[in-house]
Parts: structure tokens; C-alpha cells; sequence
DNA sequence: CTGAAAGCGCTTACAG
DNA sequence: CTGAAAGCGCTTACAG
């Protein structure tokens, strides 16, 4: 790598006088502008970006941290936030991380990191908050509102004779799981019951992929109630939990009409094509980042509320009589 | 963030003997050494990675360029290579790259990256190698070989009376497109007739997406040529290609037989369910982050060669008489 | 307008 | 075994 000094050596001026050119941040004469641009363009001048960050205490480098990395939604929220990134002249590494392990987040810290994404729900933050770097997520001035969506969802579904709804619900009970409490207002508005038997909780380990979408649904099967659909809170878990019921030969829609949620791309490509929640995950990544950048320069913050829509599709059809 | 100096002055030592502690790099003793770490621990110091970079002239950090975040295949690939890069100390940043823009991995260099991982296919590499840090890419020393496995699949096409196979080709012909030539060679080893009207060329783009998928397939049906499967060179472009398939109200796998290449994981949820290659991405980034190391380390090279398998499924059956 | 100098937090010969 | 010192490539008061 060619530094300011080979840079300054060329120009015939001081190093300092490179640095003030490059970053534009002193008044310098035309003329030694132009020389030292024109050694900087001959040399391939790039500041190393190391040696400044270890002055300026700022990398441009922050993290986003999501719990499992094959659910596309956070590929689109990875998406949405390096488009902001990019244009601050931000990177952001992407990391797979399991809940609880505060090590690796401290080891983000030592790595100058200037601020954490924390892109898995909410519920699984607060341990390591206030550690560090600046941390945004959805919950604290970027706010996911679901409950229009699981209102209109409920309502489709009663509107189509379903009178009892199951939930598989990802996230424990005992936690901050909005979606769920969302759930019972719409259950309640819409004049169903509310069959706790029909609610599936998380397993232990919080995780919200196929495989657990599979062992709601299995559960909630073994439980032998009845009931003619199911909300489950992402896509992913209702595509375990379709393949659950298709091998135990219940058809979809006409037997159980199912529903997820992210809006994921590759739900139109199912069959039945599946029914969902759009939650503007590129957004969501837009807002999240946004916000990191104002926390990091430390301007005023922005807060957004990024509504859910409930996407009706083959799916959802009538309930049996 | 807690410095050296700090921890040197708590445990009465120089701040050379802390590094040496730290890094466990010299003799020390045991007394010198359990007050360093005493002080450390009470401190919770952790050594500025920026500042540790600036001198050993690495930051154990390594970009994965992709040309398409939202492909899980490389969410794969990024998984392989983060369960080798973890243990090694290594972060990885995924960056979705336009192709052809040197400029951003130029950048990449400034930050000092310790080396590249080129994902996207190694037909889009070349232009890039050369400048700055290691670069990996599967076709240097990890290869991937489909040759049996399209030669499976072709053979498994004609068992079942298939006599006109198409290619959705993905990657440009005139670029080294070793899918293809496979293809062609599995064509005339299993006595088939080659028509070059069925191999439907890649766009002037190079994406290899659901949208690709289904603008060939467009074209592909346009033609009306007569097959009776088509081989998509990867899952997104099949499940593309599925779609206009089904809206033109042709059958999948009645009338058409379908096969993608990557297995990812969403296809046994998808129905009929895909036909594929199992490319063992897992696998690949490991070994592609296994082989990074190496060159950076400057350990001598391994080699690998990975072969896809073909993984027969519901989009394939019996061809019309 | 320009530059000499201190300092960012480390590593690592080198000397004692 | 331990530490003083140079140096990594920058930024930025400060002085001229």
C-alpha cells in the first residue's frame, strides 16, 4: 500500500498538507492541491483507513447481528441497511449469533465496531444493551406495528367461517411478544374464544426456523383440538408447519387454512401459494440503520412506524362446515 | 475502552509487559504474569484490534463478495465460512457486489482486509484478482465439479423417455461455462440429440435470479421448439422458470419435467418438489475460508474438489409419449 | 496558507 | 525476566 508519505515526498509538501488536500479539511492553495492530487492519482493514494480510525475513533464499521442468517428476511433487512450504509460510507458485516453469548459482542467492541444491528426481535436484546457501541432495534424508534395486519387477518378468517385459530408462537410467552398479544385483541374483536389450547408456545431455545415450525405443529396436532387454521409468527415456521401437515395428509387450504409472516419471496413460488404479512423488511434495514448513524454522530433521532399488511393468498380458503 | 497503559499502571508493570502477557509472547513470571491478568480481568481490558492492525499490518477480517444477497446459496456458503473463520479468530463481512465495480473492492483494501471471498461465480472474478489482499474463489484450488451429477440427471431423464432436453444457461456461453459444456457432454453420452434452440443464453446482466429464471423460460417457451424437461443452471432461475411455467397453464411434472442446481433448502417445500444438485455450499465455504487463511498466513495451499450430486424429486417423471 | 510535532493504542526488536 | 523506545499511518491543534 503507498502511504501519504510517498504521497507527500512526490507533491514536495508535508504530510500534514496531504492529509488537509485529501480530506478537504484546510484551506490550501490551488496550486499545491493540484500537485498533491496529482501524486495522490499517480501513487493510487488511498488513506489507510486503520491508521485514521485508530485518531478519529470511528471505523465505519458496524455489525448486524441476527440470530438465524438462512431466514431470508434478514438477508432483506441486510439489504435495506446496506443501502444506507453504503451511501454514509458505512460497511456492515453480517453475523450469526446465538443469544446469550455476550463474548462476541465485547469482541465487536475491541474491533472498534461504531455501532451493533441488532436484527432479531427485540425480546432477545436487553443483555446486551448499554456494552459498547451504539445498538438500534426494532422496538425503540423503529417500531413494527402488527396489529392492523393480524386484525385483517382474524377478520378474512371469520369472514371465511373459520371459528377456531391456532398460533405457533416463536417467541416465549413469558417474553415481550407483541404479535401474540395482538393476536388475542383480534381474536377478542372478531368475537371468536380464545382457546389457550390452541396457542403453541416457543420451545425453550427460541428458535423461529422450519424445524420449529414442525414441532409446533406436531404438538399442536397432538393436542387433538379442533381447529381450521393457523397463524404462525414467521414464514419459515409455517412452511415447517405445512410440511408437518401434508404428511399427515391434511390438505391446505381445504382442511387447514395457514398463514405466516415476512411476505418472504419465495412464498409465491409455494403451492398453495402462502398467505402472510408484509413487513417491509427492506425498510425495516433502511430505518434501522438510519437511526444507527444518527446515534452515531449523535444527531437528533428519527422514529418510524413501519405497519404490517396482511396478504391474502391460496392459502387462506373457507372453512368446513 | 479500557487501555494498555491503564492496565500497566494497576498491575505496576511496563505496558510492554502487559502485550507480552496478553499475547503470550515472551517469558514471563508467574507473579509478573498473574498480576498482569488480575489487572486485565479487573479492568476488563481487551486489546484495540485498530491499533493492534495498524502494527501487524493484518485486522483478521475478510470480505465475501456475492452478486446476490438474497440467493440463499450464498447464506450458505456464508455460514460454511464463518464456522471456519470463527475459530480462526476471522469476522466476515458479506458485501453484495455489482460486478465490474472495482472501486468499492479497492475500498475494501483500504480498510485492510486481510483477503476476499469472490462467491459469485468464478466466470466473474478474473478483473478483480491481482489488487490488494488474497482473493479465493471456487475454480483455484477448491473446485466444484457437476460433471456427474448432470450426467445423473440427463441419464435419469432419458430412463424416464425424455429425448429433448432445455438449459436455462444462467452464465454466458462465451464465458467459461462449465455447467454447460457438462451439459452438452452428458447429451451426447447418453445418445441425445443436441439442439441448440433449447439452450436459452444468459441475459447481457448475468443475474441468475427468479426474474432471469423466468424471462428464459419466456424465451425458451417463444421458440416453440419441443422438449420435455428443462435444466435451470441454479434453484432461484427453476423456481423462476416453475412460475411461468404453471401461468401458461403447462403442468409441472406432467407436461414438463424441471431440475434447478444448488438444493437449497426451501425446495421440499415447494410442490412438486424441485429437483436438484446438491452443491454442499456448507462445505465450499468452508473450504474456500480454509484456503484464504492459508494464503494469507502463506501456509501451503490445500486443494478440494467438491462434487454436486443430482437429487432426484417430484418435478421429474415419466415424459409424455 | 503550510508544516513540525504530539498522540491514537498497540507490537517488537533491542538493551540491560 | 523486564522495560525504554521506535514505529505502524494517520489527524489535528498549534505555531509560524
Amino acid at each position: 500500500m503507498v502511504t501519504r508519505k510517498e504521497v507527500a515526498e512526490l507533491a514536495k509538501v508535508s504530510e500534514a498538507t496531504v492529509s488537509y488536500v485529501v480530506n478537504n479539511t484546510k484551506n490550501v492553495t490551488p496550486e499545491v492541491r493540484e500537485r498533491v492530487l496529482a501524486a495522490v492519482h499517480k501513487l493510487g493514494y488511498r488513506p489507510n483507513m486503520i491508521a485514521r480510525s485508530l485518531v478519529t475513533k470511528e471505523t465505519r464499521h458496524v455489525a448486524m447481528l441476527v440470530d438465524n442468517l438462512k431466514n431470508p428476511y434478514y438477508c432483506e433487512i441486510l439489504e435495506g441497511a446496506q443501502s444506507i450504509a453504503s451511501e454514509a460510507g458505512y460497511i456492515v458485516s453480517v453475523l450469526s449469533i446465538d443469544v446469550s453469548n455476550k463474548k462476541s459482542v465485547m469482541e465487536l467492541a475491541s474491533r472498534g465496531v461504531d455501532g451493533i444491528i441488532f436484527a432479531m426481535g427485540s425480546e432477545k436484546v436487553d443483555n446486551y444493551l448499554r456494552i459498547g457501541p451504539p445498538c438500534v432495534y426494532v422496538g425503540e424508534n423503529v417500531y413494527m406495528s402488527y396489529q392492523k395486519a393480524i386484525d385483517d387477518m382474524i377478520g378474512c378468517l371469520v369472514e371465511k367461517g373459520h371459528r377456531n385459530v391456532a398460533m405457533l408462537c416463536g417467541i416465549p410467552l413469558d417474553q415481550d411478544n407483541i404479535r401474540y398479544q395482538n393476536f388475542v385483541e383480534a381474536i377478542n374483536n372478531h368475537g371468536l374464544n380464545l382457546n389457550s389450547r390452541l396457542i403453541v408456545d416457543a420451545c425453550s431455545g427460541g428458535r423461529t426456523d422450519e424445524a420449529e415450525g414442525a414441532r409446533a405443529m406436531t404438538e399442536l396436532l397432538a393436542r387433538k383440538e379442533e381447529f381450521s387454521a393457523v397463524y404462525a409468527i414467521n414464514d419459515l415456521m409455517a412452511m415447517g408447519a405445512m410440511r408437518v401437515l401434508r404428511e399427515a395428509g391434511i390438505q391446505i387450504p381445504q382442511d387447514i387454512s395457514i398463514i405466516g409472516c415476512d411476505n418472504l419471496s419465495i412464498l409465491r413460488y409455494l403451492s398453495p401459494t402462502l398467505s402472510t404479512m408484509d413487513v417491509e423488511a427492506f425498510h425495516v434495514g433502511r430505518s434501522l440503520m438510519q437511526l444507527l448513524i444518527e446515534k452515531i454522530k449523535e444527531e437528533p433521532l428519527s422514529s418510524n412506524t413501519i405497519d404490517a399488511s396482511f396478504i391474502c393468498r391460496e392459502s387462506i380458503t373457507e372453512a368446513r362446515k
